[in-house]
DNA sequence: CATTAGTATCGATATCTGTCGATACATGTA
DNA sequence: TACATGTATCGACAGATATCGATACTAATG
């Protein structure tokens, strides 16, 4: 048993909440890195540029000028936010569209939740 | 007027929401300034802890021990977080308690709310 | 006043991070 | 095949950050 209770068998215990009860290195370690990726204002312009988008997915082209940012740091900064499973690349034809994922995002928010 | 719409007077518009609409790159900066606050697993710890304590507040001494690092590390952890909103200390004779600022982790929290 | 104990600041250092130019890779087109 | 365009990776560099020992500050106490 771990020391959070299982709530009805759950599957996968995803995201540990910071108030739940007081977290160990390894979780904290874990939930930083998902935090550490919202940690940056061109990120953050990133998601809410995709939040607004009408069609849910932006083209890596797109992202250039708003950001005011090269095309090498753009794609730098869209890789991190993929690695911490906040966005999903797809690759058409020349193009890569990456696209929100609302659940991720709800974890990490959760994580905070009162 | 902002670009926000006004919520009836609402005298300070104190946090962006990600997902309302694009961030301009100084609303970015400051929500980014909260969330790394919480990018550092310590840090994150040291809200848990705080978060579980039944008095509501926590002694600095207190802190070094499970957190397993030195006297100085942690109180520099604690003055990110104060100086990020996210705790407040008070003295009392020689001891420092720190408390959770519940409203603004909430107002993170609201940041990335969908 | 001297001492003790808790906390904050300082200085140093190793590591991480954001940024960009150059370049490689991928894909469509002439 | 050669070329053009979009994207990712590489290499370098400046700035930020986490950490700790030494030290200064604060408050109680002998």
């Amino acid at each position: 048993m771990t020391k959070r209770t299982a709530i009805l068998e759950s599957p996968a215990p995803c995201c540990p909440s910071i108030l739940a009860s007081p977290l160990d290195a390894e979780e904290a370690a874990g939930l930083a890195l998902g935090f550490t990726a919202l940690a940056d204002p061109v990120r953050l312009q990133v998601l809410s540029i995709l939040a607004a988008a009408p069609e849910g997915e932006v083209c890596v082209c797109e992202f250039v000028e708003p950001l005011g940012k090269s095309q090498p740091t753009v794609s730098h900064h869209l890789k991190i936010l993929a690695d911490a499973g906040l966005v999903h690349g797809e690759r058409r034809s020349k193009w890569v569209y990456y696209s929100l994922d609302r659940d991720r995002l709800a974890d990490l928010r959760s994580a905070i939740d009162t």
